[in-house]
DNA sequence: TTGTATGCGTTATCAC
DNA sequence: GTGATAACGCATACAA
């Protein structure tokens, strides 16, 4: 049922030599002897054994790609953009949900180089001491995308840069007392990097930073909704929220939507991402766009370029955001 | 830099078939040795090449999943099934996105088997001809995930009896004039198995049937946008709308609110899938849930029991669906 | 309890 | 142009 290529050696009368050459596309065979063996692959049905092949010459045509969770709407369209340029280059990709836990994180990445990946892409904000050593000590070329605090090659946006032009964005809108939904504090991106660019952008317009203004949250859509009850729970509620993810930001619409609080007259809120979504909603979201697709698609190119031995222009590379504006600002 | 088991042997002091008893756990190995073996493995690093094992003992551990496209809401929460019982059986999973398109399909196929997968799970509503042929033709377990129409192992849910009460559903809150946005017609579940449920459920309460009613769309958001528009433009139109999705019935949702029709006083909007989004809306959608993560977890479960040769109750699992009533209906 | 030797299905080096 | 043959890193039958 399963036949290998000494059984189409056999069959077109010719070694196996001569039939990986054809399978191989090598230009030396005889065309003769090259159509007899395609016809003995055809009618056996004959299927490369990659497995071999890999051992033989050691690539595998296969990268891993790590991220949180898949079913987290923010991943999707980044793994998307790393299949496509995957797949363009003849790459398969095993795909890992670490959950953020160290424990998987570890242990798909051992799995990862057991099964001999070409490549890594990794993504997830937070980078932990083990996962880093074992990065530094294996040979297999790792890229890390959204995150570019590390000793490796990565693809993200200016993340600090972008939470302060969503701030001043609001600013310029004539918003003072703006409530921020941020991330873990000690989430480099979402948290320090989002709380800092508020900060930066109040003191720049000389407006006092107000501790119970921000709260932390976990980034998705049930902190942000019961964040935002707290901040319009406040004696002096906000006028503006910035979360600091479009699905927190979908907690907070739907908590001022059964307030009753009229958007964006009574509340402005934006959130950061650009989810598919937040285009859908009505009213639609105003947010910072991170370029998802593209952070995978380019992440994958850094990658293949590394496999080539290609030149890098450079080992970070930082993406544009753009800030959408819709109807919730 | 790169280690294998000879060097591993000979820091050991002990022949390679002894490395990897005890890689393998195998329990006639004398504890003193299985220590020596185990200090040289840790003191190189050693990590097992899994492209050999693989080549040797004729199964990779390794499955392939093939899905239109993980950008799409409904795929992830399936893939997450697919890999949390994955991984818990130390299987580690391809991912391919088809695009549904015939080509793309049949290359990954033709990748997967290449790759020497241990099995396949393939979800998307048709299977094409050619994609069958190999689907027969290869010794590759294949489990078929969302649809049931061929002879293959597979796990769903029963379409057409799901579209059909969620209409009754609608009937019984007293709507007669039911607008459908559909499939393609030849979509096998979300054309036809729509299609047919909403026949049945109107026939059944003696509601004549009104072409105009239905609409075709491609079961994406803009189609239930644009399809909305067009229902809702009619002499007639619609007391309630089903969208075929989720994601169609968010376009409707949109199309309504920005006409100011009164949800659900006016109209009464359900969808079908219950992806995560769809509560979280403002109203939140009723729906006709599917347990796409049950989808994916069993189907996974299903394949490692072919795989173990383990007898299976039925080659067709039927799970449940539910309808989910929320705010907009 | 351990070691030797063979083969898994390829690719590639070297002859012819 | 083509064919033997030796790896690739491992698991395992068999011998010791």
């Amino acid at each position: 049922m399963k036949f290998n290529i000494k059984d189409v050696a056999k069959k077109a009368g010719v070694s196996i030599s001569t039939v990986s050459r054809v399978v191989n596309e090598s230009k030396v065979v005889k065309s003769e002897t090259q159509q007899r063996v395609m016809d003995a692959i055809r009618e056996l049905g004959y299927k490369p054994n990659a497995i071999a092949r890999s051992l033989k010459i050691k690539n595998t045509k296969t990268i891993g790609i790590m991220i949180p969770d898949i079913s987290n709407q923010f991943f999707p369209e980044v793994v998307r953009g790393v299949e496509d340029i995957a797949n363009m280059y003849k790459y398969n990709i095993f795909l890992c949900n670490t959950d953020r836990d160290r424990d998987k994180e570890l242990q798909y990445f051992d799995a990862l180089e057991e099964k001999q990946v070409d490549g890594i892409v990794l993504m997830g904000n937070e980078v932990a001491e083990d996962l880093y050593t074992k990065i530094k000590l294996t040979n297999i070329p790792v890229v890390l995308i959204g995150a570019d605090y590390i000793d490796v090659p990565s693809v993200s946006i200016d993340h600090v840069k972008a939470g302060k032009a969503m701030v001043k964005y609001l600013i310029k809108k004539g918003h003072k007392h703006i409530g921020l939904l941020t991330g873990k504090v000690t989430d480099p991106a979402y948290g320090v990097a989002r709380l800092e660019g508020y900060k930066m952008a109040l003191e720049e317009d000389g407006i006092e930073f107000k501790e119970e203004l921000v709260i932390e949250g976990d980034l998705r859509y049930k902190s942000g909704y019961e964040g935002a009850k707290m901040l319009l729970d406040l004696k002096e509620p906000p006028t503006a929220i910035f979360a600091a993810t479009d699905e927190m930001a979908i907690g907070v619409l739907r908590a001022a939507q059964e307030m009753g609080i009229k958007i964006p007259e009574e509340l402005a809120i934006v959130g950061f991402d650009n989810l598919d979504i937040s285009e859908k909603l009505f009213p639609s979201l105003t947010t910072v766009a991170q370029p998802m697709y593209e952070l995978g698609a380019i992440g994958m190119r850094v990658l293949t370029k590394i496999l080539n031995d290609d030149a890098l222009e450079s080992d970070k590379i930082i993406l544009n955001y753009s800030i959408i504006e819709r109807e919730t600002s």
